[in-house]
DNA sequence: AATAAAAGATTACATCAGTAATCCAAATGA
DNA sequence: TCATTTGGATTACTGATGTAATCTTTTATT
């Protein structure tokens, strides 16, 4: 498995901008930040040299400007981060979270149904039989 | 809700021995903490130090030593965390991470039928059911 | 051409976090 | 009693992070 940078929380919503699309040049990402982060344009621009140094993205050159653009994919990030989290709050184990969402959050009945489905699938391959990665 | 202090990950190990077993002393937390975070006791000392600045935990006085205790549950500390950790990674969005669980983890069929019954529950109780405000 | 505007590079500075070491006062041992 | 150990308090130092401003070089304006 590939080494992923760490990525900071001001970071991340960078990243998110470029993974909703891309390449993107540093001033669309200041423009599609705006609003929604109250960071000042050099701001932005910090937080992209950053994510250069820490090569999470990359940008080609077209004229004066250039376009930037992911080299990590975003859900390489989320599994991993995921992990690391469940790892730390809930010791690894993944029931006990699990259990404290579907008591605490609100589902939709639409949802409700799609999660059973899926619990459903995984009954039928039982317990014992471990290792397919179906998606 | 009250407002907890923010802990980091290194004050976080500390925060765990102290929630699996209170009040200790900075020298029991700094055993319960060897061998397993490398730390040399002053480290350990310096955590200990900043949880109580920041209320995180408190003491009382026996004698020369002082014995430890949190201020703050775990569970509130896991429930704020989650929440803010779905949020970042997902939008907010439960099910996608649930989802996400379901799918990759390993649960054993004890635990698929659980988490059954608690999605049964919920069906009960009917979706438009909602009553709390997290936000 | 001189000047202003704009893109990216460099520098700044405070706070937090990781990781300790040093300082000081009380208790303990010689 | 004097030196040593030990607990806690204070201080230290590096790197990451948030949040920019300044500098430099190009390009567009007047």
């Amino acid at each position: 498995m590939k080494e992923l940078p760490k990525i900071s929380e001001a970071e991340w919503e960078v990243m998110k901008i470029l993974w909703s699309r891309s390449p993107q040049t540093a001033n669309e990402v200041i423009e599609a930040l705006e609003g929604q982060m109250d960071w000042k344009p050099k701001t932005v621009r910090t937080l992209i040299s950053r994510l250069l140094q820490k090569n999470a993205i990359a940008f080609q050159e077209t004229g004066r400007t250039y376009l930037y653009y992911p080299l990590v994919s975003q859900d390489d990030y989320v599994q991993t981060e995921t992990q690391s989290f469940v790892k730390r709050l809930y010791g690894g184990a993944v029931k006990p979270l699990l259990v404290h969402f579907l008591r605490e959050q609100k589902l939709s009945s639409d949802e409700i149904s799609e999660l059973k489905r899926i619990l459903d699938e995984k009954t039928e391959e039982g317990p014992d039989r471990d290792g397919r990665k179906d998606r």
